[in-house]
RNA sequence: GGGCGCUUAGCUCAGCUGGUUCAGAGCAUCUGCCUUACAAGCAGAGGGUCGGGGGUUCGAAUCCCUCAGCGCCCACCA
């Protein structure tokens, strides 16, 4: 068979992974194996493959392949999920090009386009999955929002509420103006952000009843306008919100303010005359210690109002513009109100100054150019105190183990300062809330069911007095759906149909599942949740480790952003560098939890190794063998790599174990690339048209199905092609399913490889002189041995490698050659013509000067009373015999420089 | 304002409970090679007073204190 030079990976991923598909080769049932077990994050459902998804992915399938390598039965279970808040604003954009408004659909209409839309867009990603070489049990592909699942999220939603758990409260809530829906206080993030500290004048409006009388206190600051009018200031950043003020706050312990104490203030601009309260809330030291109350749009505010029993006036509609409750600016956006007020204000003359001003603004994070706005409204909570009771043992008792560990003190951070889930969302695209609300008069406190279906939910209502008689459609079910994580937090559950089934066969089996591997930034949204729900309905946690990724950055540090372009398009790359390429350059620098610093350059040097990999591979299939002798080197080489092979085996099972896969690949590249290729095949290689022995070549070949197994789980296409080549395989095999099972490295092991690494050594140092001397590797040199043996099994090997005449002992340094030590050992390569006197001399001087450096260093150790008395013997010892082989090399290289001179 | 983490070669990082893997790895760089597996390669080489200062110790990259810089998470200061 003829094989290109280069490995070209797009025709044989292809081809590999329709055969793993076509042999049904990722699919698991239960059996009597041990279950390994990943359920995917689920990505949005007409989401596109980013790098992120690339780094997750890639690490998933590699724990997953090694798994099935190892005996277990391994089960990765992919699907998606429906993402509401981003979903249905792609759909809401998308009827916007079309010049369909929201508004003028009716519900089934809305979810009539949002299916479609999601028939049309969905599962691209995990297509896209696909190209990167997943091996997820396609048929098990679930959605949040198909059946099994949505039935799984109205018994728990249900159930909850049974419990008592879910309520439904008036609260101030997190509102995105933009999606119209409440979020959760997790689903805020606060950006800072510069903006301006406008001081307003509340005039006191009550002088003529109520004069204003100066305390005289110290530190007193009373405002007064040219006209002699009394004035108070007020800091705010949101002078919009001022027309929904309904009082100012004081500190009572302030003395700035004192003369404030019972009077009442005007609004700027609203000429709304409020009181002047007292709190102790306010911080003296801030501003002007006068605060603007407006409990409806700020939650502090919020809290005064309820103390002080204000009226809640709010001036927003739901859209973000100005309602008619303000009574001025109506329909304006808010944002706009901000700006053209100030200018109002200012004209007024009731702007004391414009500072400049960095505060936090939050925003929804999935919408990040609107600004959330705290508004007062009814919505559905889950009660977190007992769920973050039986979270967080799992966690803190290393039931559950987290990578890197530093993520338990964040999660125990947030579970002990937990809010309540606010869990409604104003969305149609969703699971709708399986609550009903009863007819009740205008004014009068609402009534509710909550209930599977509506014949249920009509029982219910039946029991409740003066509704004996209520018919179905009496009852009004609740227009909003659910927070999607509503449903991903039982996402471990609901893919075996625990919630629904519990006890069946699978998820008995299946879970708890092995291994989560997520973005740190969903640790509260997701992981924290998925363990609330796993202990709620399974009494066990839904993993036993949980692998937290880093963020994937460009090469400069920065986040990869649409708006900065520095995205690589995951598919480009596979394009360019195959998958296994681009699995490895992501693996590369992937430490656990560590950010990395993503750059086309990693991917080239997968590709390269893919390139090394290949050719190795034709090298060794080039050649013939006969019936001839094995070389010593050949034997020698074998049986060093084998210990070597080991060796790297069970330092890469540690590291796995550590989860350190980015170390683990490393270990099995230099394998491949340092040992292997420059030292095993370069020593077992036949002289060009030679044949190799038998033995030799087919110790090769299972060197070589070793190393492919261990390289498999990180680059599953190439090994899969070259190990269906290196020896017969029949229809249906695959390496995915070759066990990964090798002896445990020995003592003799050991010892084999620093006789090698002596002897390449040697090597190295031959190699040297040639490099320093201009040498060709052509020209065969001879090496002696001052006074001293190589082991005789490596002298072939030694021959070959360094091109040597011979290797003879010598009982002194032969004039005109070079020099070098291994060890306590010296070396001689006579060089003839070659030699340059001069340059050995310094050589030579140089060495000896460090040496003796060394030396000293060691003597001042060693007569340091107190080391020889505190340290250990060990290590004592240790320095004694530095010491004498320093000394031993001193005398050699003493007696090779006098030869010289 | 709290909490966590980081600072080691040009770059990205490893160095666990102080002493033989203690100054490392990969990439990049430099030198010489198109040697019939591979120039996406081969053979060699150079490069860091382990962020600064102080302390503990016979001994510190490693433990303690301190300063500086960076990053992340949480928090209702207008």
């Amino acid at each position: 068979m003829e094989l290109a030079t280069k490995y070209d990976p797009a025709d044989i991923e292809q081809r590999w992974y329709k055969y793993w598909i076509e042999k049904n080769l990722f699919a698991s049932k239960p059996d009597n194996r041990q279950p390994y077990t990943i359920v995917i994050p689920p990505p949005n459902v007409t989401g596109v493959l980013h790098m992120g998804h690339m780094l997750n992915n890639t690490i998933q399938d590699i724990l997953i392949r090694r798994a099935r390598m190892t005996g277990k039965n391994a089960l990765w279970v992919p699907g998606t999920d429906h993402a509401s808040i981003a979903t249905e604003a792609k759909v809401v954009n998308k009827l916007a090009q079309q010049g369909i408004k929201k508004r003028d659909l009716t519900r089934e209409q809305f979810l009539k386009y949002a299916w479609e839309w999601k028939e049309e867009h969905g599962g691209i990603i995990l297509e896209q999955l696909k190209k990167l070489g997943a091996s997820c049990d396609w048929s098990r592909t679930a959605f949040t929002m198909d059946e099994k699942r949505s039935e799984s999220v109205m018994k728990v939603f249900v159930d909850l509420y049974k419990k008592g758990l879910i309520y439904r409260g008036l609260r101030m809530v997190n509102w995105d103006p933009k999606a119209q829906t409440v979020l959760s206080t997790e689903e805020v993030i606060y950006r800072d952000e510069k903006s301006k500290l406008f001081h307003l004048r509340y005039y006191v409006a009550d002088v003529d009843t109520n004069p204003v009388v100066p305390t005289g206190e110290e530190g007193e600051v009373i405002h007064k306008d040219d006209k002699g009018r009394y004035y108070a200031v007020v800091a705010t950043t949101r002078p919009e919100t001022i027309m929904g003020d309904t009082a100012m706050c004081i500190n009572p312990k302030d003395p700035k303010n004192q003369w404030l104490r019972g009077h009442k203030v005007i609004v700027p601009l609203v000429n709304r005359v409020i009181p002047v309260i007292e709190d102790r809330y306010v911080d003296i030291e801030f501003g002007t210690g006068c605060l603007k109350v407006t409990p409806a749009h700020d939650v502090n505010d919020y809290a005064l109002g309820k103390t002080h029993n204000l009226e809640t006036i709010d001036i927003f509609n739901p859209d973000g513009t100005i309602s008619e409750a303000a009574g001025m600016y109506v329909g304006q956006d808010r944002m706009e109100v901000r700006k053209q007020i100030a200018i109002d204000l200012e004209a007024a003359g009731l702007m004391e100054k414009i500072e400049d001003y960095y505060n936090k603004v939050g925003y929804s994070e999935r919408n990040q150019d609107t600004a959330v706005e705290p508004r007062l409204c009814k919505q559905w909570f889950l009660s977190m105190k007992h769920f973050a009771d039986i979270a967080l043992p799992p966690v803190l008792e290393g039931k559950i183990k987290f990578y890197p560990t530093k993520y338990v003190t964040t999660y125990r951070n947030w579970l002990e300062n937990i809010q309540d889930w606010c869990i409604s969302r104003q969305l149609w695209w969703g699971h709708r809330i399986p609550a009903y609300f009863l007819p009740t008069a205008e004014g009068e406190e609402e009534k509710f069911v909550v209930a599977l279906t509506p014949e249920e939910a009509l029982k219910e209502a039946k029991q409740i007095a003066g509704f004996e008689n209520i018919t179905i459609d009496q009852l009004t079910r609740d227009e909003d759906a659910l927070d999607t994580w509503f449903s991903s937090w039982l996402w471990p559950i609901s893919l075996f149909d625990g919630i629904n089934n519990p006890g069946n066969d699978e998820i008995k089996y299946y879970y708890p599942t092995a291994d989560l591997v997520t973005g740190p930034d969903i640790i509260f949204f997701w992981v924290a949740r998925m363990i609330m729900a796993g202990e709620e309905y399974m009494k066990d946690v839904p993993f036993r480790n949980v692998y937290f990724t880093g963020i994937v950055r460009d090469k400069l540090g920065r986040k990869m952003s649409k708006s900065l372009g520095n995205s690589p398009d995951p598919l480009l790359l596979i394009e360019k560098y195959g998958a296994d390429g681009v699995r490895m350059g992501m693996m590369l620098s992937a430490p656990a939890g560590n950010d990395i610093l993503f750059d086309d350059a990693l991917c080239e040097q997968g590709r390269n190794f893919n390139n090394k990999i290949w050719n190795a591979f034709r090298l060794v299939q080039g050649w013939q063998t006969a019936d001839v002798e094995q070389p010593q080197a050949s034997k020698v080489a074998i049986e060093w790599f084998g210990a070597k092979l080991r060796a790297t085996a069970a330092e890469m099972e540690d590291l796995f174990g550590k989860y350190r896969l980015s170390e683990a690949i490393m270990a099995i590249y230099k394998l491949f690339w340092d040992e292997f290729s420059a030292w095993y095949l370069e020593v077992v290689k036949p002289a060009y048209g030679q044949p190799i022995d038998k033995a030799t070549y087919a110790a090769t070949l299972g060197f070589f199905d070793d190393l492919l197994r261990l390289l498999h789980p990180f680059m599953p296409f190439i090994t899969e092609e070259l190990w269906q080549h290196i020896a017969e395989r029949k229809e249906g095999e695959s390496i995915m399913y070759a066990q990964l099972a090798f002896d445990a490295p020995t003592t003799a092991d050991e010892a084999v490889i620093n006789g090698m690494e002596i002897a390449k050594s040697i090597i190295s140092s031959v190699r040297q002189i040639r490099n320093t001397k201009n040498i060709s590797p052509k020209d065969a040199l001879e090496l002696n041995v001052i006074n001293a043996d190589v082991d005789a099994k490596y002298i072939e090997m030694i021959t070959k490698m360094a091109n040597l005449t011979a290797v003879n002992r010598a009982t002194h340094k032969p004039d005109g050659a070079a020099s070098f030590m291994v060890g306590t050992t010296e070396f001689a390569v006579p060089l003839g013509s070659f030699i340059d006197v001069e340059a050995e001399k310094q050589k030579i001087e140089a060495e000896l000067k460090h040496l003796q450096g060394f030396l000293a260093g060691i003597q001042k150790k060693l007569s340091n009373e107190k080391f020889v008395a505190n340290a250990p013997a060990q290590v004592v010892e240790m320095e004694r015999k530095k010491q004498s082989d320093a000394e031993s090399k001193i005398a050699a290289l003493t007696e090779a420089l006098s030869k010289l001179k």
